[in-house]
RNA sequence: CGGGGCGUAGCGCAGCCCGGUAGCGCGCCACGUUCGGGACGUGGAGGUCGUAGGUUCGAAUCCUGUCGCCCCGACCA
């Protein structure tokens, strides 16, 4: 029997019970998003619904990300959604890549439908002179912007981000892992040097390293993408790449070195100190809601969500256990303490005081959700002074006296932030694979996953062919490959260094 | 975009093969008893069966189109 049948017999759907990760690992993801309130599908094809407590996660992976931009010296400013198709031929081989996937804008008005009272048509009288593209990124339009901006190498460099929506038409989306509308931020540097736009770009590769480690808990491998995966305006695109639970690869943040590409195709030049005219270098970067998925996939388990403390909106929630209305009042006074110790100290603490669900129904519910730390308090605790603590990550509980709480929970806070981190990191390693024939890396691929450490000739070639032969792609060249001298697996011919393969989302 | 599956109450499904005007569980509303891990009883509300056509005396059921979702491929962040 399909495991979507088990899953709809009407016992187990009596409770907002998820599959397991083991069973079925996308249906796993998939109900974990909606059950946990983070996304629904919307009316529109591919499009999503961002909820107000998945909206909530994001809104904290923007204020950390935001912060460590303006940190690093850049503002934030506002382009528009649509692209003249002109302006988008501009750079060729930038449009191509996204050719397939745009959504166009033709015309500017409806009217009423003759034949049909009620109902509206797209008015043929109003098609627009010259058709406008909907943004799958913002390359065309800042560069022509740029192009009115940059006279002199005094005018250098310009280092923005901008928040925005993009538009890329998928075929086949998924909550928030590929979907036909997305949010991200999009950086858009300018630089005088070759060597300055490099070093913006690893910079930045290193800011998303340092928010995927410190923010999402989560490991991350830092390289460079081949020539078949990288950006197609991009000289280089480096990208931080990781795990998740499945085996499966994710690419989580991408930073493109665009030499003078993007510069030569909307004609942006400059002068030099030394008086010569010359193309100006650029780079881009970004991130997307695709986080979202990566945060869920990595950390996550068969009883919901589990979030890292540095991004869940919610920190501590606070579950009375009462039966009358006076018992209520008087745990409601202690919590009242217990939550303004806390949130004086920035913790975003919950109390769920209400009287319509009962304790392990709210249990159940704010472990979905992923709230780090749980806080149960009842006639008992009263007596004792004590409360009872759970954390998500462990599933732990313990006694803790109410005088400790506002000094243990930040702790603990910070403990299972680490922890995360150190699982997340432990299960990558363990399926991080070293192989030096093509039969293991057949063999690993399919009955481990992960990622595989292995030598590569370094053609286009032999890489397509893998992908082909195997739907393996390598992941990145990470910066830190020591340099070995080896043998292609595949093709035999010599190697330097070792890359990563894995199958990826 | 190709192949397969599915759209029936807020959610998950049964009914469809063999046409006769819709049912189950959860949820929801009311009242009572409960309350330290997803409570229970009693009563109640809720559905143009995705949508548009067609066949028929009669369509959730048969046929065609269309839209959407899921899975597998191709493509991509």
């Amino acid at each position: 029997m399909p495991f979507d049948r088990i899953l709809n017999n009407n016992y187990t759907s009596m409770a907002k019970e998820l599959p397991s990760r083991t069973e079925d690992y996308s249906l796993w993801y998939n109900e974990l998003v909606k059950k946990a309130d983070l996304a629904e599908h919307s009316d529109v094809r591919g499009c999503m619904v961002i909820k107000p407590y998945g909206y909530s996660i994001w809104e904290k992976m923007q204020q950390a990300l935001d912060k460590m931009f303006k940190d690093t010296g850049h503002t934030n400013a506002y382009f528009p959604l649509f692209v003249p198709k002109s302006l988008f031929e501009a750079e060729e081989q930038n449009a191509e890549g996204f050719a397939k996937e745009c959504a166009i804008v033709t015309h500017y008005r409806l009217k009423t439908d003759p034949q049909n009272k009620g109902k509206l048509i797209v008015d043929p009288d109003a098609q627009l002179e010259e058709e406008l593209v909907v943004r799958p990124t913002s390359e065309a339009i800042i560069w022509s912007t740029y192009k009115k901006w940059i006279q002199s190498y005094r005018d250098l460099p310009i280092l923005v981000n901008q928040w925005a929506n993009v538009v890329r038409w998928e075929m086949r989306t998924r909550l928030f892992l590929r979907t036909a509308e997305f949010l991200w931020q999009e950086g858009h540097t300018a630089h005088a040097t070759a060597a300055e736009a490099v070093k913006e770009t690893v910079q930045m590769l290193d800011v998303y390293a340092d928010f995927a480690e410190n923010f999402l808990a989560l490991p991350v491998v830092k390289g460079r993408k081949s020539e078949g995966e990288k950006f197609p305006g991009a000289i280089d695109t480096y990208c931080i790449e990781a795990m998740m639970q499945d085996g499966k690869a994710l690419q989580a943040g991408t930073s493109h070195f665009l030499g003078q590409n993007f510069a030569k195709a909307f004609n942006v030049q400059f002068t030099s100190r030394e008086g010569k005219l010359d193309y100006v270098w650029g780079t881009s970067w970004g991130v997307s809601t695709r986080l979202m998925g990566a945060l869920i996939m990595a950390h996550s388990d068969d009883d919901g969500l589990v979030l890292p403390p540095k991004l869940a909106p919610i920190h501590v929630v606070i579950v009375p256990i009462f039966k009358t209305e006076e018992e209520l009042t008087k745990i409601s006074d202690k919590v009242q303490e217990i939550s303004t110790a806390l949130r004086k100290q920035g913790y975003s603490v919950k109390f769920d005081n209400r009287d319509t669900h009962k304790p392990g129904f709210k249990f159940a519910e704010w472990e979905l959700k992923g709230v780090p730390v749980r806080l149960a308090i009842g006639p008992r605790d009263m007596e004792n002074g004590t409360v009872e603590v759970a954390r998500r990550d462990t599933k732990e509980k313990q006694v803790m006296k109410l005088d400790q709480v506002a000094v243990e929970i930040p702790k603990l806070l910070e403990d299972i932030q680490t922890n995360i981190y150190q699982r997340a990191l432990t299960f990558r390693n363990n399926v991080t694979t070293k192989v030096d024939t093509y039969e293991e890396f057949k063999k690993v691929l399919d009955e481990k996953g992960g990622f595989i450490s292995a030598h590569w000739d370094g053609t286009q070639e032999t890489e397509a062919a893998i992908k082909e032969e195997t739907k393996a792609t390598i992941r990145c060249i990470p910066l830190d490959a020591k340099e070995e001298a080896g043998t292609c697996m595949y093709s035999g011919k010599p190697s330097s260094k070792r890359v990563l393969f894995a199958r990826a989302y």
